[in-house]
DNA sequence: AGCGGCATACCAACTGGTAGGTATGCTGGA
DNA sequence: TCCAGCATACCTACCAGTTGGTATGCCGCT
């Protein structure tokens, strides 16, 4: 008994390989040559698999959501308060950002690359975003409701919030090589968090 | 009498056209020819100004920067009080990025995508990052010794906390085109300076 | 069991076009 | 006369994408 529609080795290993790549050189920079050889795989088979390399990007963006969707979920279901629900998917998302190994964020890296040349990536890259805020302000405005009913404050904006503190942080991690500064701005976040809601 | 060693008009011409496009298209899909081509310049131009394409980013990379830089020393020199001008900073910098004629920070929008692939450039964007984050931690630091000495918090580190949501919100922006989050995010930001500093 | 037919998986070589960059020519002012 | 400022024409490398092909596995038919 196989799992149904098994990804072939092949379009894995190029998956891998373009991950990796893009995640350092971007989408442009990254060409198809480059992919194939890093897969060890011919330019037919690329184009036996992705019609264009816009489609690898695609399919890319979203194996890399589902991925890191699927982490967080698994990280918060066992969690009853909303709150700390959120500090758990924040604790999954930096571990999984700041793994020595990790290469940071793929949509984060694509977004402002391709935003105005490739209006599809940028749809998923969009997508993607949306769906994770929409998933941090849901606990967080419940949080509220149940630990500080009469704050006066916007709850609803603070997925947004941590997600531009958390894509900011990447970005000037490329910038400047320094892996530190996305954890203490990541206590600067926790430490509001914790004055909005009184613990 | 002339300002000395004025920029002559081709060259300008060149930078802005370059601005423009390697903000919306970003540095590797910004080729030569539609520089020229935007600048209604040919391309023996370019090269008589630039001996290499990195030359003109190096030095649309400068002129962003100290541009970027006057505007908020203008902003900040008649106030007394740390606090205030870090304020006047944001406010200045919000401001700068929000008009719609602005397409936001070309630092960002490039840093991402040559991090690996042009180190050179790479390393502008950094030193133009940890000026700019050195000017408000100062000003962060001092605010602290003056209004709340006793308070435990990491001063020195909201300078680069707010250039984290600045440059993320921008990100956002770009991914998704609502222009509003920025507003949204930097007022999250204010109200936890306001929690911190006790006003 | 064995065979024809066909889809899948993969490969090497090539094409048209465009990239950054160069060599050289023209031209007007000091 | 000479040189900065700019233009024309061109070179080479590399890009995404195509072509035409082979090897392999599966499925139904006899």
């Amino acid at each position: 008994m196989q799992a149904p529609a098994a990804v072939p080795a092949t379009q894995t290993k190029l998956l891998d390989a373009a991950e990796e790549l893009m995640l350092t050189r971007g989408y442009g920079a990254t060409s198809v040559d480059a992919i194939c050889a890093a897969a060890g795989v011919t330019k037919g088979s690329f184009f036996h698999y992705f019609a264009q390399k816009e489609d690898l990007g695609k399919v890319l963006l979203k194996r890399f959501a589902e991925r890191q969707g699927a982490r967080f979920m698994a990280a918060a279901e066992t969690i009853e308060d909303p709150l700390e629900r959120v500090h758990a998917i924040m604790d999954c998302g930096v571990a999984s950002m700041q793994a020595p190994e990790s290469k940071g964020c793929l949509v984060g890296a694509l977004a402002q690359e391709i935003w105005d040349t490739h209006p599809e990536l940028r749809e998923l890259c969009h997508g993607t975003f949306t769906q994770f805020t929409a998933l941090l302000s849901a606990d967080l405005v419940a949080a509220k409701a149940r630990h500080c009913p009469d704050a006066a404050f916007d709850a609803a904006g603070l997925g947004d919030y941590f997600l531009s503190v958390a894509q900011g942080s990447m970005l000037l991690f490329r910038a400047g090589g320094e892996r530190a500064a996305m954890a203490r701005n990541l206590t600067h976040f926790r430490d509001y968090l914790r004055l909005l809601y009184g613990r």
